[in-house]
DNA sequence: TCTGGGGTCCTAGGACCC
DNA sequence: TCTGGGGTCCTAGGACCC
């Protein structure tokens, strides 16, 4: 059996746990640069605030409903993450991280400790409420796709209490019949249309379909798995998560900008500031990087015609997740596709990762790597864990003299303090 | 004026190998 | 009519997730 944890409304949550006063109120937390709604309290979606919505499209209903809105916070949201994770972790035998915000767990067994699943649900729904204050529901079933599904019910009706164990066949099919195909996991848009098209609107009947019609309409073996795992045949294993951090294969760093960049140290300033945050996660991870992308984009809403995007990857030499290494790589990478323009948003990709202290040397590239340049990342890292972040950083990160502000600053005008990773930031309690 | 940022997996096709 | 039969690796693109 697998179980699924899921936050309610996520990043509206952890804003309402430090101030109280929000609980019962419309809330909505914005995406980077102030640019959509990502998250939203009960209260807003009642308002008919949609995931996506454009802030600037909405600004008068907001301010019309008194609105609270939040820019993201996300140093906040990863402690609070964190802390909901170590939970699970010490109550669940194994969990696999999933997102910022939900867990799956192996409960194989537990319900020899407890009696049985559902009790085990309830208590762990609870004890995750009482020591982070962040509501959520569980949902329990035979496979990680009626897991979603069953969870997706506990947030819908509430007369469950937040938890929905689908333990026998005939639960199961209850189950099934209650959610539209759109709404099942692994059905994104395309699909959607697809099924509706043939005829297929609720999860019981994509259960129903044959192993050929899911083969050829939903992604060839993708789609097929997808229908067994509604028949209730697990086909994905837990994927245990050891530390709570993740091993990525590929590590993207991108940002949209406060305002249009045109000129080209503005950007190339704005890609070492990513590059270096790519470079850290991947020292963090403990593994160097063989590919790297640069990417560029001008605006999709604008009147020019497409594309938007210009990109170049380059292999590098050897693999490795020096700073200063990659930057000149990437230097080289944005001359190449520049052309005049505006640009409103760029970014990196560290892909092909290797763990570091294996790196092969190319036949071609006599150099090894530098001792003395990972030990100089390795202090630059420490001072600025300790420091704080851009303590120590490349020159080409730092944005020109007199500049209080780097040009390619994102927007974010309702960020709330860092309670719980600033010390200055502290929750005052009179 | 203003429209997010991170990932994953799979498939198809081409180049190349024996 | 018929043209060997396996492989691997790489890239691009499409679909999905939160």
């Amino acid at each position: 059996m697998f179980g699924l944890l899921d936050i309610n409304n996520f990043y509206c949550n952890c804003e309402s746990v430090f101030q109280p006063r929000l609980q019962g109120k419309p809330v909505v937390v914005l995406s980077n640069n102030d640019g959509c709604i990502i998250s939203r309290s009960a209260e807003a979606k009642v308002l008919g605030l949609q995931m996506g919505d454009p802030y600037f499209q909405v600004k008068e209903l907001l301010e019309r409903h008194q609105v609270h809105v939040f820019s993201s916070n996300y140093p906040l949201y990863g402690d609070m993450s964190r802390r909901v994770m170590y939970c699970l972790a010490q109550n669940a035998p194994e969990v696999e991280i999933y997102s910022i915000d939900e867990a799956f767990m192996d409960l194989h067994g537990m319900e020899r400790y407890l009696g049985s699943l559902d009790t085990f649900a309830r208590n762990l729904r609870a004890k995750v409420l009482k020591r982070t204050g962040l509501p959520n529901c569980v949902g329990v079933a035979p496979t990680k796709t009626l897991a979603k599904l069953a969870n997706r019910l506990a947030k819908k009706q509430p007369e469950h209490g937040g938890v929905v164990f689908l333990d026998t066949d005939e639960r199961r099919r209850w189950a099934l019949e209650q959610v539209a195909v759109e709404d099942v996991w692994g059905v994104g848009r395309q699909y959607a249309a697809k099924l509706t098209a043939a005829g297929i609107y609720s999860a019981a009947e994509l259960a129903a379909c044959s192993d050929s019609f899911a083969r050829k309409h939903l992604g060839g073996v993708v789609g097929a798995r997808l229908v067994r795992e509604l028949q209730g045949y697990p086909c994905h294993g837990l994927a245990p998560s050891e530390d709570g951090s993740l091993r990525r294969q590929s590590i993207c760093c991108s940002r949209s900008f406060g305002q249009a960049l045109t000129s080209f140290d503005d950007v190339l300033g704005a890609v070492a500031t990513f590059l270096s945050r790519g470079a850290e996660k991947l020292r963090r991870q403990a593994d160097a990087a063989h590919m790297l992308t640069v990417f560029v984009s001008k605006s999709r809403y604008g009147l020019e015609p497409p594309p938007y995007t210009f990109s170049a990857v380059v292999t590098l030499p050897r693999a490795t997740n020096d700073t200063g290494e990659l930057l000149t790589q990437a230097r080289a990478v944005l001359a190449a596709i520049w052309q005049p323009g505006r640009y409103v948003k760029a970014g990196i990709v560290l892909d092909g990762l290797e763990p570091a202290g294996q790196v092969q040397l190319s036949l071609f590239c006599a150099e090894p790597p530098s001792e003395k340049r990972s030990l100089i990342m390795a202090e630059m890292d420490a001072l600025n864990r300790r420091f704080g972040k851009n303590t120590v950083r490349l020159a080409t990160a730092i944005p020109a003299p007199g500049l209080a502000v780097a040009p390619w600053a994102a927007k974010a005008s309702w960020r709330s303090p860092a309670y719980t990773t600033q010390l200055s930031d502290l929750l005052q309690v009179r």
